[in-house]
DNA sequence: CCAATCTCAGTTAGACTGAGATCC
DNA sequence: CGGATCTCAGTCGAACTGAGATTG
């Protein structure tokens, strides 16, 4: 018995070539390796990326209901509850009652959320840098597109 | 107003470009749509995803540890034990004590486990149909080389 | 009465940690 | 003793369901 194989099995690395080469474990891989690449760097200023979704919808599409944001961002209406409560006790949004319709609340980004946001801009920016690393600028733009037409594919209802 | 209008916001599909070019939103939207397609396809075989990747980690693989299984299949080693529990007592697979070292389970697929497994492949296979549907055959496999890619360098410590 | 919105309580599946028992 | 293995109990964040209150 090899002194350096002590109990190693004959090959460790045997994931096999159907496992491997499976899309829907890869996408599940690549999404954790993701998502536990974003929430490092979103962590570093107390924010996470339902945080970073909302507030960066508000910015880039305007004021929106919670229902209307929920569409847009694809957290779900139940959590949307917590999230902009935490927005709004940072001052980072302000929640005020829609005056045409007094079920929605009309969701608003503040100057100190915009301030805010800037910073998570930055962050998710070395995040998505850290993640594609490996790739190429073509490779990453053909990643994106390929995942676009998946995703339009399938949350097309 | 207009009557069909009625409630609706402006744009109701706004979503931020910067958010819809994020790889890390697409890989975990990606992630889903494939998790939902996987797990109703193999609940029709009364098996689970995870059931899936210990059966033909098995078959193509060969025997192994649970320690083995768990690195080869990337189950964390506390789920594997419920998931060999359930294809035991379906005698699928047999976990037999290593008799040189005796820490140890050595678990083998077993016949049965071989023709249920023929069933999960086919169902698999749909699986992977439906999810790349949107997808050219050459998009197909660069989308596999890209998220191989990404997986290689994220997986290696 | 029905539908939409916001909110809250609770559920589920997946990934994980920590510790105990056993064995090398 | 240290270290590996299997097992179990419990934690954690994410996504979801269902229902209540309010309003249109």
């Amino acid at each position: 018995m090899p002194e350096h194989d002590h109990h190693a099995p004959i090959n460790p690395a045997a994931v096999p070539a159907r496992l491997r080469s499976l899309t829907s474990r890869l996408l599940g891989r690549g999404a954790l390796h993701a998502e536990r690449i974003s929430n490092a760097h979103l962590a570093t200023a107390g924010a996470t990326r339902w945080h970073y979704s909302a507030l960066v919808t508000l910015r880039d599409s305007g004021p929106a209901s919670q229902a209307a944001l929920s569409e847009r961002t694809g957290i779900h209406r139940s959590d949307m509850v917590a999230v902009l409560g935490g927005l709004a006790d940072a001052r980072y949004v302000e929640r005020t009652p829609d005056p045409a319709d007094r079920r929605r609340n009309i969701v608003t980004i503040t100057p100190a959320g915009r301030d805010h946001l800037s910073t998570l801009d930055r962050l998710v920016d070395e995040s998505q840098e850290e993640l594609l690393a490996p790739l190429t600028s073509a490779e990453r733009a053909e990643l994106v597109r390929l995942l676009q037409q998946l995703d339009d594919h399938h949350s097309a209802r």
